[in-house]
DNA sequence: TAACCATCCTGTTAGC
DNA sequence: TGCTAACAGGATGGTT
């Protein structure tokens, strides 16, 4: 499942291939991979066409590659399942999506093979719009509603922890909302939850400010963790752009150890369904206090 | 306005 | 052995 680490993990190896590229053609095999895109497929195809690539971004689970005008960009959502493989011109990749074929200064002709097993991934051109709190940054209206990731330098600690506590929920719903804190997703909010115990159903309004500020301080230390040991790969459904996997799922302490016993106290972690996904968490190191 | 939840989607796997 | 149902979860839009 792509969260922060693993979507930056992307974007670093797109950045040395893509930028001062341009596109030489576009196929879309799917027209659901561009369920975000506002227009017909032609349309896609028409605004990338030819159009020079500048340094990919990111903000959470979100990335774009602007485009040469300044004014667009393509915007790139992993979804569940979704990779970007970077390939020689002959190579194919089963379930491509979408195929972008690049010529690039660096590396010559490239093919982008947008891979997504389950289409909860896309693409979409997009207006690019100045930030809300930086004037000079821009970025992509459909990503503009997105919060500051944990690992942004101008992610606001003490406004995060002030809205936090306004909140009216539990804890692990506030860590998965991308409008409060982005970048977490099911695996990386369990890690941090145990690291700080602290139970996932936690009501924000209880939460201590010295406990919210430890839970920050593990949520951005279990990232920084995954991101340099490249990503959490279970299987293929994770994979950088030269197609290989990371290695944070070695080092997992609660997601998906149902059974084994708790790296702390010895008691085994238990799995619990929670807004349509599982919660994994050790009883007695995090318990709703 | 905020919180919540059904929905989308398919390869893999467990169970019968 | 072969079929079916359950499962995985990020973002969104509709409902409460």
């Amino acid at each position: 499942m792509p969260e922060l680490p693993e979507v930056e993990v992307v974007r670093a190896g797109l950045e040395p291939a893509v930028t001062g590229a341009t596109v030489a053609s576009v196929q879309v095999y799917d027209e659901r991979s561009l369920r975000r895109h506002p227009g017909p497929s032609e349309d896609f195809i028409d605004r990338l066409i030819d159009r020079g690539m500048l340094a990919p971004e990111r903000r959470g689970k979100f990335m774009w590659i602007p485009l040469d005008s300044g004014t667009e960009a393509l915007v790139l959502h992993l979804g569940m399942s979704g990779q970007v493989l970077l390939r020689d011109r002959d190579t194919d990749d089963l379930r491509t999506r979408i195929r972008i074929e690049l010529d690039s200064p660096h590396h010559g002709p490239l093919r982008l093979n947008f891979v997504d097993q389950r289409i909860f991934g896309s693409m979409a051109i997009d207006t690019l719009v100045p930030t809300r709190d930086a004037a000079l940054q821009l970025i992509p209206i459909a990503v503009a509603h997105i919060a500051r990731d944990p690992l942004d330098d101008r992610f606001d600690d003490a406004a995060f922890l002030s809205r936090l506590a306004k909140k009216n929920t539990t804890i692990k719903r506030a860590l998965l909302d991308q409008t409060l804190i982005s970048g977490i997703g099911n695996i990386y909010a369990d890690e941090a939850l145990w690291a700080a115990k602290i139970h996932y159903d936690q009501p924000t309004g209880a939460l201590s400010r010295p406990r919210a500020k430890l839970l920050l301080a593990e949520v951005r230390a279990v990232l920084t963790k995954a991101l340099a040991e490249g990503g959490t790969s279970f299987d293929a459904q994770y994979l950088n752009v030269n197609g290989q996997s990371g290695y944070f799922a070695h080092s997992l302490n609660a997601y998906g150890q149902q059974g084994e016993p708790c790296p702390r106290c010895g008691r085994p972690i238990v799995r619990e369904s929670f807004m349509n996904r599982g919660s994994h968490f050790c009883p007695w190191c995090q318990r709703v206090r």
